[in-house]
DNA sequence: ATCCCGAGGG
DNA sequence: CCCTCTGGAT
């Protein structure tokens, strides 16, 4: 068995972690559009944030259409407390005039297509085709799986592009969305930026890092 | 003080 | 590769 074999990552992290509670939360968007939207003002943010924001957006722009009309200051105060919300308004403004026109009002559901719409790099869409369509085309790499993946060793690439393309290779498709959520999750908790929990991570005995920084 | 379930631009 | 945009949580 490789050190790297992908069902004992993954098998590790589902039993440490529940990964329907912890997306609870972030599911609950009626539709793709609320999904978009919520996903793009979730950056730098917590989904409590985002959650009693978005309840006034949404009660005051239900689609596309009417969030495609809507007058940038009036956007920039429901959405302040969010952060970035300057270039958050005009980003969701001017990614739904671009659904509107291009895409007639539906959000696209392809990697290429969503990519288009500012605000949206491939984070963004990656989350809005696991969550929103039940598509997911590849690993999102954030903070977090990107500093568990070097850590691991997975990967010796720091830039997200190659460790996005290491990991859809290490990992058959069908883990994409699952090993997501646990590595965010596990990122979170233990192995962290800053003094990670070595002591109580279930990863450390194939974990390069902890091999060459810890034994 | 430091970090975040980023994107866009130089 | 670097920087900036911002607020909130810890």
């Amino acid at each position: 068995m490789s050190v790297f074999d992908p069902e004992t990552i993954i098998t590790r992290l589902r039993s440490r972690y529940d990964l329907s509670q912890s997306r609870d939360e972030f599911l609950h968007f009626k539709n793709p559009y609320e999904t978009l939207i919520a996903t793009i003002l979730s950056a730098q943010t917590t989904d409590k944030c985002v959650n009693i924001v978005t309840k006034e957006l949404f009660a005051r722009y239900p689609d596309v259409f009417s969030l495609a009309n809507a007058v940038l200051d009036d956007v920039e105060k429901i959405i302040h407390p969010t952060g970035f919300f300057h270039t958050k308004a005009r980003n969701i403004i001017a990614a739904s005039k671009l659904v509107a026109t291009e895409f007639h009002g539906e959000i696209p559901d392809h990697m290429e297509d969503l990519v288009r719409l500012p605000g949206v790099g491939r984070k963004t869409a990656n989350i809005v085709l696991d969550h929103a369509f039940s598509k997911t085309e590849g690993i999102a790499v954030d903070t977090h799986v990107r500093r568990i993946s070097m850590r691991l060793g997975l990967t010796d690439n720091s830039e997200p592009n190659r460790i996005e393309t290491d990991l859809t290779c290490i990992f058959p498709q069908y883990m994409w969305g699952e090993i997501n959520g646990l590595f965010i999750l596990h990122g979170r908790r233990v192995c962290t930026a800053r003094r990670p929990s070595c002591s109580i991570c279930n990863l450390s005995d194939i974990c390069r890092y902890y091999r060459e920084n810890c034994e």
